[in-house]
DNA sequence: ATGACTAGCACGGCTAGA
């Protein structure tokens, strides 16, 4: 199984670009991030024709969640308050459309799309840590349920100076504070790996590249586009790739996909017992 | 120090992104 993220920065406007990368890659299940659509306007039948049925949470204008996938999705669930249903927080933030998860051959894919926080100074700063103690309180129960969990999605925080083009500049400043990486690390806690550090220890390697300054062709990018996994599914990871040629596109998104293949489900050892 | 680009909304110039 090939599990993708990718923030596309308009489904509808982005919708010829992610079709060719689905029909090249057709990866098993594909999340996307800020697809700036209400669910009414989503353009499943552009995708169904691809063979992938959509999951979605979105809304008009700003932020919006899909998960696109070719095999059956199950046990669908938006936003915190799903799991979090008396934690007032979850419910309040579930007014952004940021969180969708749904369960594919036995295992939980959660997509995220977590709050930029804008600026230290900025009121989204001590929003999008608000938003990162609650998916800390989200990942406690969906442990408890025991199934495994692929997490996925924009986070919109370099966990390590590897993963900033200039970290010397930009460390300690938005998406690479203090505050932010001990509450993304909090919510990882133990269970959860960032799977392209298990394959790839460089620096270098970017899932994002600013639409200004020359960023792109300057190649000064950031890595803040992740898939996290838990121990059983790490065990059956065999890679991890950025699509870095997509961002090359003309009209592209600011992001690449990211790709995580998986041996998944675990081919069942000799001899034992299947058809029981 | 600031702004650069891009998208949405709605048709002028904002908000928001990261």
């Amino acid at each position: 199984m090939r599990i993708a993220t990718w923030n596309v920065n308009s489904v509808r406007t982005r919708l010829d670009q992610v079709s060719v990368w689905l029909a090249a890659e057709a990866p098993e299940v594909l999340c996307l991030q800020e697809t700036k659509v209400a669910d009414a306007l989503f353009p499943h039948a552009a995708f169904e024709a691809l063979g992938y049925r959509a999951v979605i949470s979105g809304q008009k204008a700003y932020n919006g969640v899909a998960i696109l996938s070719r095999l059956p999705m199950a046990d669908v669930r938006v936003g915190f308050d799903a799991l979090l249903p008396d934690d007032p927080a979850a419910v309040e933030l579930g007014e952004q459309k940021r969180v969708i998860s749904a369960s594919i051959d036995g295992l939980r894919v959660l997509n995220l799309y977590v709050p930029n926080g804008s600026s230290l100074t900025s009121e989204k700063y001590p929003y999008k840590l608000a938003w990162l103690a609650c998916l800390q309180r989200y990942l406690q129960a969906q442990e408890a349920e025991g199934e495994p969990l692929a997490m996925v999605g924009d986070f919109n925080i370099a966990l390590e100076s590897r993963d900033i083009h200039d970290p010397g500049r930009l460390e300690g400043g938005i998406m690479a504070s203090d505050p932010e990486r001990r509450a993304l690390r909090a919510a990882l806690g133990e269970r959860l790996r960032d799977v392209f550090r298990v394959f790839e220890p460089d620096s270098g390697h970017w899932s994002w590249w600013d639409y200004r300054t020359g960023a792109w062709d300057m190649d000064r990018g950031w890595r803040i586009d992740h898939i996290y996994l838990c121990d059983q599914l790490l065990a059956c990871a065999t890679g991890c790739v950025i699509h870095k040629a997509v961002r090359g596109n003309d009209q592209p998104s600011d992001h690449a996909p990211v790709v995580a293949h998986l041996a998944w489900p675990p081919e069942s050892a000799e001899g034992e017992d299947d058809d029981w």
